[in-house]
DNA sequence: TCCATATTGTACCAAAGGGTATTTTTAAGT
DNA sequence: ACTTAAAAATACCCTTTGGTACAATATGGA
């Protein structure tokens, strides 16, 4: 370490407070001095921390996923738990964090992702936003096709799509949150969705009964 | 009339052309470059034409829901046709929109809706969008309140929350289908949600047998 | 103490943003 | 043919955009 001046701000709480413009703005829609002022820097103190617009957003969304994604993983593997009750309480999670009062409404995602296919995203931020957007979907699936009970309800028939529907559901609430419905109306959906992919494969299942 | 030169381009044409610019880029990420070069006319063309970029925007968006929504409201009622495949049709006519390659991918709402808690909507764009928002919620509750055959499934008990929860997985489909997500994935996800609307509300209803 | 170095703060840049003033066309009415 | 008036084209306005140069200010090491 050769000596120069002490920074005067904390990196995290910089990029947490980009992370929460972006997530409130979108990537086009937040400018440098929104950003720089809720981050209580100064733009060359933010060029030279975080390099530019672009890979300041790729940390942003980095620390969101470390932060804000990751927590809710935990209820989906928790031991002695029905997988109905599991899959609920992730995605009651989730819901909460898209109605928190603490947070723009919503999901980072959903408004970024979207502002992919308008093509004024940069390409790596672009490559990211669309690697993140698979992997709940993975994840869930992998677990509709190696839980136990997934398996034995027969859910692991169709997993990918099992896994798409409450990814969907998680998406729309994530559009009705930020259109304030409150987190109550929102569990009634996700009970709602629960209970179709529940029954759904059930059905689906089932052998017909070897009719004579 | 009283003379004058005659206009080159047609309204409507040049509607549709800036509302899939707005489909594509929400309001904040249109400029006007993109959108008059997109309608084919120049800036004070447009400025003449439209006021400014705000009410032509909420005349985009009074486009979009005259030739993009109405069209589906037909299936939800038509005649001698089950309830559930009345809403699985106007469900999937809509998905089928959101997934259509002649237009913008997704919902021309999920986007400038999600734009509008970020602050940098105009006051009139901003009240136009929310109460586009609530339209298709009470339509489809009314349906579920008022529908003979809802009533008979007591699907009316709660249906502002069925209403929702169908609403929820549109708005989770066109997040969905803008990430590519092809119909044939999206129509087994609205099954899913169909399943559990129609099965959630059975059990919901049914006075749980009197235990002696 | 003085130097090297890293971070700040101010001022600035070129490009693009929304929006107009002005001129040039083109058409209808007389 | 000539006027009138509406649309189109060009050029321009000011502000904001993402991004920097440069001077001022701290800090640790010698």
């Amino acid at each position: 370490m050769v000596s120069g001046r002490k920074r005067k701000f904390n990196e995290q709480t910089a990029l947490q407070a980009a992370m929460e413009v972006f997530w409130a703005k979108g990537f086009v829609g937040a400018s440098l001095t929104d950003l720089t002022k809720s981050m209580n820097i100064n733009k060359p103190s933010m060029y030279s921390a975080f390099g530019n617009k672009e890979s300041l957003f790729i940390k942003a969304t980095q620390h969101y996923i470390e932060n804000n994604m990751k927590a809710h993983l935990g209820a989906l593997y928790a031991a002695n738990i029905p997988l109905k009750t599991r899959l609920k309480n992730y995605m009651m999670s989730i819901v909460g964090m898209q109605c928190s009062t603490e947070q723009p409404k919503g999901c980072y995602l959903v408004l970024c992702q979207s502002e992919v296919a308008g093509g004024d995203i940069p390409a790596e931020a672009a490559k990211l936003l669309i690697k993140i957007e698979a992997a709940p979907k993975t994840l869930l699936a992998e677990l509709f096709s190696t839980d136990k009970e997934a398996i034995s309800l027969g859910l692991n028939e169709n997993s990918t799509g099992n896994a798409l529907s409450l990814y969907t559901a998680l998406k729309g609430t994530a559009s009705m949150a930020r259109s304030k419905v409150p987190p109550t109306e929102l569990e009634f959906v996700i009970d709602t969705m629960l209970t179709g992919v529940f029954n759904t494969s059930k059905n689906h299942t089932a052998p017909s009964p070897k009719s004579p």
